[in-house]
RNA sequence: AGGGGUGUAGCCAAGUUGGUAAGGCAACGGGUUUUGGUCCCGUCAUUUCGAGGGUUCGAGUCCUUCCGCCCCUGCCA
């Protein structure tokens, strides 16, 4: 027995997860007075399209903001011109935007701190805690010395701080070709931590920045700007993930040197999920190599691919909340995130009739040229939501794989002599399988009792199976394109030697299909969706139109009877 | 002579000071059902927390040794 108590609890329990070890943090930052506020913020470098991984990252961060009252930045890691592009700083912002977060007026861009990022490292240079190296980048590294050795320092290491001084105006002054030298910190090159064995902070290199233009020849790196940037912003809980956990020694040294404000690094595990990929780099090799359409093409686990595949951002939000966040490495199963699409879509897509690879069915006792209209409840537990009036006629097309000529056990479909329920319409009974020359089934001729009208008999008989349909006469052809994993192992990674990840994808990920919709949904808005009976969940396609609809199959249903029927072979 | 991170079920993941292994997904049974969908009920770590040893009345939690996996030798982020 479960009391009403119970349920509440239960429902209070889903509610509010468990606590990940970042909340607990904060909670306890908060609470002891460790801190005061909370500001956090999501830092892409612009130069790819965010993704699934990225998702988490958004959801943490700007998730957070919410829960504890603070606020989350959007900001910008551009200090690579040559990676990045005004193309993705758009497509990042309109992303975010679409998984559900606004940062009002807090847009950022690490671009825009570039002259106070130079005065810092002209105090770094000026508390003999900088200097300009003038090895080549390979002596660097040789220099660098290796996992298992401590490494010597460069001969520019003691340059006095006014030699540097006037080195590191002159590299920015554009007196120094590209590569010729570095601005270096000066840490430890014997530290076991190599990141710290004189990490370099700025490089020379002409190249044309999406915002700045032209107006810099040097760039400052990653581990001197992010930490800085998040400290001029104000971030009080800067979160990233497990990769950067050796950075945060840098991190803390600059913010410390520096004497400036105390942001704080926490890493977590990113996300990983079978049959896909997350790495940018190989999301990039996907679409230039044309294994798929574009960063949006439905089958990409980008945010901007499963916003054209239907899948709603509130089931994205909801997966990143019930994976959790730890530090331990995690693959996650394809399969949760599809829950999650599946409940999200159940409670909210409204049902239809459509079928996908047609199959004609002559209903030879019906009369010739009559309608009916039927009601399919848009939603079969909330009948208060309304109906879908649906045609009925003599010519109707139903699904291929709902007849049989030869069927299985445990078959509930349409066979030769079997009878079935057209859903809300009538029960038939199959009498006659046509074909043509070739042997192919051509036709189905049925007979139709009248008395089973809405689906139902006076005598209530059991029919087993309840098939979709769509009248042959009334019907809209429309292109569905059916999308699958993109590849056909659970981990794209783990390919044999000589392998990569693209010899595992999978041939059939995208198929199409000529299907007749019931004419209502032609007139569906591209990004509506709806569920269509017995074959899963559709959106309709940006492509979509009301003289051609085009839907993408953002799911299927649960289909238990493919698996039993796998189990039978 | 390396340093750092991390191991709880097939997957994700809770597990404040040691007190007798939450929850979700998947899976498997059953019920309801005009979607083989949804919903509901039940089963699913007790030679059990990577492995061994120790402390303790009591260890996933403490100590210790070992093992696995991940990250780090960019003028990428």
């Amino acid at each position: 027995m479960t009391t009403p108590s119970d349920k509440d609890a239960a429902a209070q329990r889903q509610e509010a997860p468990g606590k990940d070890f970042i909340r607990a943090m904060i909670t306890q930052d908060l609470a002891t007075g460790r801190k005061t506020t909370l500001h956090t913020r999501f830092p892409p470098e612009p130069n790819g399209y965010l993704h699934l991984g990225h998702a988490k990252s958004i959801c943490l961060n700007f998730g957070v903001a919410q829960e504890f009252g603070g606020l989350c930045n959007l900001r910008f890691d551009d200090t690579n011109p040559l990676k990045e592009s005004q193309e993705y700083v758009d497509a990042i912002r309109e992303d975010v935007r679409w998984l559900g977060f606004d940062w009002e007026n807090r847009e950022h861009y690490a671009s825009d701190y570039f002259e106070t990022l130079y005065g810092f490292a002209e105090q770094l240079i000026r508390k003999g805690k900088a200097y300009v190296d003038s090895l080549s980048a390979e002596e660097i590294r040789t220099f660098r010395g290796t996992l298992t050795q401590a490494g010597k320092g460069s001969p520019y290491r003691n340059r006095s701080a006014e030699e540097n001084l006037d080195l590191f105006r002159r590299m920015r002054a554009g007196e120094f070709p590209d590569g010729s030298h570095v601005l270096r910190a000066k840490i430890d090159m014997a530290s076991p931590n190599i990141i710290m064995r004189d990490p370099t902070l700025y490089r020379i290199r002409r190249a044309h920045h999406h915002r700045t233009k032209d107006t810099w020849c040097i760039y400052p790196l990653y581990d001197f700007t992010h930490c800085i940037s998040d400290s001029l912003e104000g971030i009080t809980h800067s979160l990233c993930t497990l990769e950067f956990v050796n950075n945060r020694e840098l991190y803390d040294w600059v913010l410390e040197t520096l004497g400036i404000f105390r942001s704080e690094q926490t890493e977590f595990a990113r996300l990983s999920i079978t049959r896909t990929v997350l790495s940018k780099r190989k999301l990039i090799q996907l679409v230039e190599e044309g294994h798929v359409a574009g960063w949006d093409d439905p089958r990409m686990p980008t945010l901007s691919g499963m916003r054209r595949r239907g899948i709603p951002p509130e089931a994205l939000r909801d997966f990143c909340a019930r994976i959790g966040i730890s530090r331990a490495d995690n693959i996650v199963d394809y399969s949760f995130l599809e829950f999650c699409i599946r409940e999200r879509l159940n409670a909210t897509a409204p049902r239809a009739l459509a079928v996908i690879n047609p199959l004609k069915v002559i209903i030879e006792n019906y009369p010739e040229g009559q309608v009916e209209w039927f009601d399919l409840p848009l939603s079969p537990e909330r009948p208060e939501k309304g109906v879908r009036r649906i045609p009925f006629s003599r010519e109707i097309w139903i699904e291929q794989e709902d007849f049989r000529e030869d069927p299985p056990k445990k078959f509930f479909r349409l066979a030769p002599g079997a009878e079935v329920r057209l859903r809300c319409a009538y029960y038939i009974t199959c009498k006659e399988v046509r074909k043509d020359p070739q042997g192919n089934i051509s036709a189905l001729i049925c007979t139709y009792d009248p008395q089973s009208r809405g689906g139902g008999t006076p005598d209530n008989r059991k029919v087993k199976g309840t098939l979709h349909w769509a009248s042959a006469s009334h019907a809209i052809k429309a292109e569905i394109r059916l999308y699958d994993h993109l590849f056909r192992k659970d981990d794209p990674e783990d390919v044999g030697p000589g392998q990569t990840f693209l010899d595992c994808l999978n041939p059939d990920s995208f198929t199409r299909a000529e299907g007749f919709v019931d004419p209502s949904l032609a007139l569906l808005a591209p990004g509506e969706r709806v569920q269509f009976e017995r074959l899963g969940y559709f959106c309709a396609d940006y492509d979509s139109t009301e003289q051609r609809p085009v839907f993408n199959r953002i799911t299927t249903l649960k289909d238990t009877w493919a698996k039993l029927e796998k189990r039978e072979e």
